[in-house]
DNA sequence: ACCTGAACACCGTTCAAGT
DNA sequence: ACCTGAACACCGTTCAAGT
């Protein structure tokens, strides 16, 4: 096979194409040798542009994170954090099966990074202490990825069997999967409000 | 090799061999392999206790979880929530390498179903609508998992070069990582107050 | 019933060779 | 510079054979 004229292969399509086949396989399903055949190639070609497989991942997680929104606190921190926390749920529930690539942290992920950097500033800014900025950044975080990775809801079983007799106050639990989407959603925002909501009163007694 | 008069292995040993290996090689470096080596057999005897690699994975987590404590439920629902979730996170987050796992939902995890069948009847019997009741047990959830797995200060380089320069607001994040365990747990508490704080408002408009 | 060696169909990654 | 085939050191799981 001769080396054609423009290369077959770039970054932007490699990542494409992982996203895409991570949304159908699952994170556990994507294989590099896989990834190649999608994109009409043999698997160490894959390793002419990214060093490993993590790497790739970062990269796919990180163009997800672009989309979140951490533009809203200048005018107040809790409409702030409201926006930040929604349109980073939303950004990952878009894509459950790469959670786990974005609970590693944004370490050297510019993307995540620049969001990370804006909160503590937006927070401080408002008038937080900035260990408080710390914890109420990272507190946001574990409940936006608790609820894009765990989706409460999907975790039941349908077949009413299972909870029926043994788990009394579960006898609804089978129904939980067919509404999963509205659930979680609305799970989100009850504790998104409630955590917002205990920060306020928080507030005024740290500023004293 | 004859078959020895008792037998190698049980169910029980397997778990604690498996348990200690993810923690010391995380979910990834866990392989039947290497396990039945640490046991001292040939990873296909494994299969003679369990089924998959799966469903031995699942059985570790719901050993883990026999550990949360949900009988606070009785005095009132805020002390059995606060209790509930402070024992669950500790339980986690003792096998963060873990987490993954019990993300994937109880599904037919009996000592998870039992945990989730006396939350949400306590809920119910403390007043909340059973609809509220199921959000609030997968508010929890979130708070707890996103937690336990996504380990915030740990999230950051120790390097202060990574983020000088570039990151003005993240000037002190390279020391993070020295305090995580500290600044995770801080977090945990602040967020889990925030929470109730802002549940036990909703509570007294939802009764009306 | 429980354990074994051999085998099947996979992995991520490296490397010398081709253009 | 980019892609290839071959190879290395692994996987989870199955299965016939042993006791």
């Amino acid at each position: 096979m001769p080396r054609p004229r423009t290369p077959l292969l770039d970054r932007g399509r490699i990542r494409a194409a992982a996203l895409a086949a991570v949304d159908r396989d699952g994170l556990a399903g994507l294989s590099m040798r896989r990834l190649a055949a999608d994109l009409g190639v043999q698997a160490p070609s894959l390793y002419s542009h990214y060093r490993t497989k993590d790497e790739l991942l970062a990269d796919v997680a990180d163009d997800i994170v672009s989309a979140v929104d951490v533009g809203d606190f200048a005018a107040d921190w809790v409409g702030g954090l409201r926006t930040w926390a929604r349109s980073y749920r939303a950004a990952l529930a878009a894509h459950p099966n790469l959670v786990p690539v974005h609970a590693a942290g944004p370490a050297r992920r510019a993307a995540a990074l620049e969001r990370a950097d804006a909160v503590h500033g937006g927070l401080v800014g408002a008038g937080w202490p900035p260990r408080y900025a710390t914890m109420i950044g990272a507190s946001t975080k574990y409940l936006v990825l608790g609820a894009a990775m765990s989706s409460f809801a999907r975790g039941f079983e349908d077949d009413v069997q299972v909870y029926l007799d043994r788990y009394p106050h579960l006898d609804q639990a089978h129904r939980l999967r067919e509404h999963a989407e509205e659930i979680d959603a609305d799970s989100f925002e009850l504790a998104l409000d409630a955590f917002l909501r205990g920060l306020a009163e928080l507030h005024a007694r740290v500023r004293v």
